[in-house]
RNA sequence: GGCUAUGUAGCUCAGCUGGUUAGAGCACGGCACUCAUAAUGCCGGUGUCGGUGGUUCGAGUCCACCCAUAGCCA
């Protein structure tokens, strides 16, 4: 990589025109902003690009549930995305639509290059048709029994519960989600791109051997692998009308599937840049440009970006990435973000209550060159950032300043005391540059906070307070403080472009114009700052809380706009209860139990007291529906208990599990009995 | 189900090609200090390195299997 001065374009994932940018989709723009915002520090050209993915059937659908255009709805959505990424200090140099006359037309050139040079076939494919609404459907919108565990309610390309994956054509009693009725089978000529055409290609790029430079991680690779090992498929691209999106080139009624005209989306973004800043687009995008191109995406769309993308590139007579960068998913306080939990956060919800810095900090100290997922544990988010930002980097300067404002007219001293303590922090700034470089940002955090300690300690060591209590030595108090704002400035150069807004608020306090990263070489001397003001104020728990809260409500809301609650019955009176994992489910042990004995117990009005035999062993359990049955009939039943509950110590005696009824309570109770042939100590799965 | 990853102190994470008593920050305890947004400095304890087997003179590090978590399966 010659490092002179270097061009480079980079993209972040197309976010979906369907709902609002939550903390997910920040990991990504935060940690490509950081590394765009790095490369222009470095003093290399770095454009950076996005648009919202505006095509697609839920995209169709929900602008009908609203009773607007597509076009409406997307507009919409992208002028909340714009505001979002703004505020979080997203440097696009341009954010567009993938539904825009330069997609269009860079998706017909592509498509008419693949097909002219054969890479396109068509082929006749049964798929599932909703006869109600006139549609093909698309898996996700069909929901049926699995075909290999029989769990219900089962999406149409795999099963939740038991992991399986199968075509919609296999699932039990299938269901239209958008009409409800059954969807019959239909034909319809698709059209396909022949990835196996690139087969040579796609190898030699994704497994170079180990004198050339990688294109994907090593663990990505790995991954890669296992398409080639299947045997590489046509890929279907083409969808049947009603669709939202464009139209196929000479083929009335097919339009482009979202994922062939999406990653187009970020030549029609840069496009759309070169048209306003009088760009060449074919020095970026042609066969042999030598302009460094990244995508940063999630682990979860590699395939599109690895496979597919760089095919369709090639295929087209267009250069391919250099390097895609995945990364990892976000969880929260260790768990998937979850609505019901208040850790579905948006974005917004978030600006609402907190400083967009402290979690693009938060990300960085986390982040590395991997497809780890990250954790937002956010009490670990609020120390961290206290600590870290506010108790070792910001104090320096808050430490210094006063001295500086006070007794020395706002001026910094002609000289340092240490200078060589001050190369030693611009010396780790080789360090600190590669590990950024290399998407390593934790380590350059740490690298950076070890740096703030030293700068601490120096203070600490020369104690200004009391240096400035005594006559005549107020040169060494003057050079003590600038000392230790210069050691602030360097590790505010490190930090920019993590933390932008802060690094605007030091550069006004003193007094300064932007930093770079090459402002390290010389220390600020003899020169005029202003008045110190807070740059970063601590996080309080509160805050936290108040997001979490918030994040609540909003989840509340969007319940009440959607019509199909029950207003009457068992479900409106007692809700279903949140998801839960199967593995939840799996560690309650339910068993098949004969009631051996059913007595009434002296001195409670509604339990009885119950022997229940699990053939092998006898359990004595308290149920309370001594109201609903005699005990008399109840005896030599079979019925279902938790057979692995915590035994409960009751005034009565030890309950050593519970069996279960349904109902209201009072004589409204019914326990529940399994079908002939079950025995006493079957487990219930 | 297959595949790719991950699982190390209370929390968040480092531990390169296997090699002496397993590290950091935070949290916690003690001391010091008061310039600073109760911030800072010094000292201190803490771990069957997910589990079970195996290879090896030696394994957190390699192999097998198992468990848990995440994603993908055109």
């Amino acid at each position: 990589m010659s490092d002179s001065h270097r061009k480079i374009l980079v993209t972040s994932a197309l976010p979906y025109a369907n709902g609002s940018i939550h903390l997910g989709h920040l990991v990504e723009t935060v940690q490509t902003d950081i590394w765009v915002r790095f490369q222009r520090m470095r003093g290399h050209q770095c454009y950076y690009v996005c648009a919202d993915d505006a095509h697609g059937t839920p995209i169709m659908l929900r602008a009908q549930n609203e009773g607007i255009s597509p076009e409406a709805l997307i507009e919409h959505i992208g002028k909340e995305h714009r505001a979002d990424f703004a505020d979080f200090a997203i440097a696009f140099d341009n954010f567009y639509t993938t539904h825009s006359p330069e997609n269009r037309e860079l998706s017909e050139t592509i498509y008419r290059r693949l097909r002219d040079a054969g890479h396109i076939t068509t082929r006749t494919i049964k798929q599932a048709y909703d006869p109600e609404k006139q549609m093909f459907l698309p898996d996700r919108f069909i929901r049926g029994t699995c075909p290999r565990c029989g769990a219900e309610d089962q999406y149409g390309d795999s099963c939740e519960v038991c992991g399986a994956t199968y075509s919609p054509g296999e699932l039990k009693d299938p269901v239209s989600v958008l009409s409800g009725v059954r969807p019959v089978e239909r034909e319809s000529e698709h059209y396909f791109f022949k990835l196996g055409d690139f087969e040579a290609m796609l190898r030699e790029w994704l497994f170079p051997d180990i004198t050339q430079t990688r294109h994907v991680q090593a663990e990505v690779a790995n991954k890669l692998n296992e398409w080639f090992a299947a045997g590489l498929q046509d890929w279907d691209i083409s969808r049947d009308a009603p669709y939202f999106g464009f139209g196929i080139p000479d083929a009335p009624g097919k339009y482009f599937y979202v994922w062939l005209d999406a990653p187009i989306g970020y030549m029609a973004s840069f496009k759309q840049l070169c048209e306003r800043e009088g760009l060449e687009f074919e020095a970026y995008w042609g066969k042999d440009s030598e302009v460094e191109l990244y995508h940063f995406i999630g682990k979860d769309i590699l395939n599109f970006h690895a496979l597919f993308w760089p095919a369709m590139l090639t295929g087209a007579g267009f250069r391919r990435p250099t390097s895609i960068f995945t990364h990892g998913f976000l969880t929260i306080n260790g768990q998937k973000m979850s609505k019901s939990r208040g850790t579905f956060i948006n974005a917004r919800t978030y600006l609402d209550h907190l400083s967009p810095e402290y979690l693009r900090y938060y990300f960085a100290a986390k982040l590395n060159d991997r497809v780890e997922d990250i954790d937002l544990n956010l009490e670990d988010f609020i120390l961290r950032v206290n600590s870290d930002l506010v108790g070792k980097v910001v104090n320096i300067a808050s430490r210094c300043a006063g001295f500086i404002n006070k007794r020395f007219g706002n001026t910094l001293s002609d000289s340092l005391p240490e200078p060589t303590l001050y190369q030693r922090f611009a010396d780790w700034g080789n360090q600190i540059a590669e590990h950024l470089e290399r998407r390593q940002y934790s380590r350059a955090m740490r690298d950076i906070m070890a740096l703030a300690d030293d700068a601490n300690q120096y203070i600490n060591d020369n104690a200004p307070w009391l240096v400035a209590k005594e006559k005549g030595r107020d040169a060494e108090l003057h050079g003590i403080c600038t000392q230790g704002l210069n050691l602030f400035r360097v590790l505010m150069i490190y930090l920019k472009p993590v933390l932008p807004v802060t690094a605007q608020k030091a550069e006004a306090f003193l007094g300064i114009e932007p930093l770079v990263w090459s402002d390290t070489d010389t220390p600020l001397l003899g020169h005029a700052v202003n008045k110190f003001k807070h740059m970063l104020q601590r996080v309080e728990p509160q805050q936290v809380d108040a997001l979490l809260a918030a994040s609540k409500e909003n989840l509340a809301m969007n319940e009440t706009e959607q019509p199909v609650k029950p207003t009457s019955g068992p479900l409106a009176d007692d809700p279903i209860a949140e998801e839960i994992s199967f593995n939840d489910f799996a560690k309650v042990d339910l068993r098949i139990a004969r009631i051996a004995k059913a007595e009434p117990v002296e001195g409670a009005d509604k339990l009885l007291r119950l022997t229940l035999d699990l053939g092998g062993e006898t359990r004595t359990v308290f149920a309370g529906i001594k109201s609903a049955y005699p005990p008399a009939d109840l005896e030599g039943r079979l019925t279902v208990m938790v057979a692995n509950l915590a035994p409960r110590k009751m005034r009565f005696g030890v309950s050593e599990g519970m069996v279960l009824a349904a109902g209201p309570g009072g004589s409204d109770l019914w326990i529940l009995a399994p079908d002939d042939g079950a025995r006493p100590g079957m487990r219930i799965k």
